[in-house]
DNA sequence: ATATAATGCTTGCTCCTGAAAGACAAAAGT
DNA sequence: ACTTTTGTCTTTCAGGAGCAAGCATTATAT
């Protein structure tokens, strides 16, 4: 492989992943650390990145594409757990539904390596992320294209009430609160989460800490609707108690 | 061989696989490294690539896009030319189905700048490539992802046949013939551009001048069906008979 | 047949990469 | 707060791969 190439990958990863490391890298890419180094360096120079300890980080303020992933990035590292914890719930033989949001973003990540499950999802992130896994049957609900990079719309809506259903489905939103439920900022998003919910058996909520208490203004569906709430850390008392109450289960670990 | 056609092949190559090496140019082509780099030599003068240790790797800010997929295209420089051809074609207020192919792939970057076009697609590296342009109305088809990155199925059939309409279409095959029409080796890529073709008004074949006289398995429309067919360069008499025959215009520049 | 261009070959040189050793920084234990 | 430990970084060097240049050879054209 030529240095350019290897370049050009480091800074892709770069885009795609907010950071490198050194030993990641010299890994994937199959040469010593030492040349890793040097293609730092040379990028360095050239603008490309910014050096860290170990690794790299973009340069401040380079790519909309970069600084769009980086305002949905927040509790990056949260919802990067919670995705972990999700996929271990994903079996072979499962259909799942996958919402558009960052956190089902990771967590399709997970998934390429099991084998034998059908992934129905309307982000079209987690379609590009998965397209190449050819052990996994991908299913897309077709629409129009939202600034979000989801399919959102009547016709997205009317295909998965009516075409699709699913054994488990993974899905975020904007916030919760335990007097009201669950919260979403996003009509259209709304729509086909609950067209999503109405259609599948087991409905895993995921939702970093962040969200917990956070008010939107459209109500996606009550706590009583899901199964279980997969969460970074274990939430206050009261909200706890409120999980309990609806019959959902807890998991943080 | 000569050697413009080795330098093309070497072009091929580079857009195909995103980088090239001086060796492995030398051993597919049957000469000596030497020559290999006499020809990138010429080739860097031109502005057709940029020199590297052990090979070359295209222009800054053309086909990054390519090196993260691998792709088996042939015939990348006509394609990109008639892409560029198509595009010209498309103009503001314009409905476009695109279909799953490498030159509607190549069409949709030119697209890019086009503002209040609608643009109906089964393909999924259009979406990516387009997802971003905030002034481009983006739909997609909805189905199972095919190892063609693409959607297929009958969900997505019935959603172009109950859902999507447009003025223009622009698709692509695996090859035409003057006695039988334009043919295709995907069945099911086949079922959504028939259903792509009922739902246009006027239809643009984009065919690569490798294609012609080409024959395979399953004929997806006549000549009869379509209205402009863009190709890189004029085809031999008869089949150009042929296409007036037909009231098919022929557009190669 | 001769001139011109293209290709192949050889030589010395340059650049890239990987390994090793020491410097440095961050994290953890005392 | 200090030291230890661990991991990362820089420097240096050597081997090897790739390269430019000049010349010999072959192909092509006039």
């Amino acid at each position: 492989m030529l240095a350019p190439e290897r370049q050009k990958f480091i800074l892709d990863e770069l885009a795609k992943e907010g950071a490198v490391t050194v030993s990641r890298l010299a890994q994937s890419l199959g040469v010593t650390e030492e040349t890793i180094r040097r293609d730092l360096e040379k990028l360095e120079k050239a603008e490309g990145l910014r050096r860290t300890h170990g690794g790299a980080v973009p340069i401040e303020g380079t790519s909309y594409e970069l600084s769009l992933e980086k305002r949905k990035a927040t509790n990056v590292e949260a919802k990067k757990k919670i995705a972990e914890i999700a996929a271990s719930y994903v079996f072979s033989g499962d259909t799942i539904f996958l919402d558009a949001s960052t956190t089902t973003f990771f967590m399709a990540k997970e998934l390429k390596n099991l084998k034998n499950i059908t992934v129905i999802t309307n982000s079209l992130r987690v379609l590009a992320e998965l397209s190449s896994c050819e052990h996994i049957k991908l299913i897309s609900v077709g629409g129009i294209v939202s600034a979000n990079q989801s399919f959102v719309g009547s016709l997205s809506e009317r295909s998965i009430k009516e075409s699709f259903f699913a054994n488990k489905m993974f899905f975020s939103s904007k916030g919760v609160s335990k007097e009201i439920g669950i919260l979403e900022s996003n009509e259209q998003e709304c729509g086909i989460k609950q067209n999503m919910l109405a259609n599948s058996e087991c409905k895993f909520f995921l939702c970093d800490s962040d969200k917990i208490g956070r008010v939107s203004f459209a109500k996606l569906a009550s706590l009583a609707d899901i199964d279980y709430l997969i969460t970074d850390k274990v939430p206050d008392e009261e909200f706890v108690m409120a999980l309990k109450d609806k019959n959902v289960q807890l998991i943080t670990e």
